[in-house]
DNA sequence: GCCAACGTTGGC
DNA sequence: GCCAACGTTGGC
């Protein structure tokens, strides 16, 4: 069982959105990035445990938990002209971009803003809060997924 | 195989 | 809206 934190903006789709779907599962579709790309199709396993974090917004920062409902399969937004993330070079016969199921497992009691989990110790080594880091999927080791859960009920302020 | 140009990400 | 940092592309 792994730990995961998945970015996404919240004004494209954000955790609201998860929430609303049927059965409050959806694909994690448009990962147009090669290392994400290695990780959704090797690595990630139903049962694994991902924070839903809004990125490019006002507070950005950690706003929920989902859960990986499914190991990596083709994206098939990739062959579809009309889709945002349709790229004409993914063959369908050896598809480059693939993508996971997450199902909703709840909001954070608050949202734990970026400048929050920047200024946490136990955090320091995690890509997110590391200067000129891109990639909208990461690994989260066990004792920094513990770390930001008691951030949780924390005042903010230290 | 190098690397400059370009497009994108995402915090601020 | 700006722009630094980064990944990708494509000419050579």
């Amino acid at each position: 069982m792994a730990y995961w934190l998945m970015k996404s903006e919240p004004d494209v789709y954000g955790i609201d959105d998860l929430a609303a779907e049927p059965d409050q599962t959806d694909h994690w579709d448009g990962v147009r990035n090669y290392q994400v790309r290695n990780m959704m199709r090797d690595r990630m396993q139903p049962g694994d445990l991902a924070f839903f974090y809004h990125s490019n917004t006002k507070v950005p920062g950690i706003a929920g938990i989902m859960e990986i409902v499914s190991t990596g399969y083709p994206d098939h937004t990739a062959w579809d002209p009309e889709s945002n993330y349709y790229d004409p070079k993914s063959d369908p016969d050896n598809p480059r971009w693939y993508m996971v199921d997450v199902r909703f497992q709840r909001r954070l009691e608050r949202l734990i803003p970026l400048s929050e989990l920047k200024a946490e110790p136990a955090l320091s080594e995690m890509a997110l809060v590391k200067k000129g880091n891109r990639l909208s999927v990461m690994p989260v080791r066990e004792a920094e997924w513990t770390a930001i859960l008691e951030m949780e009920h924390a005042d903010g302020r230290g």
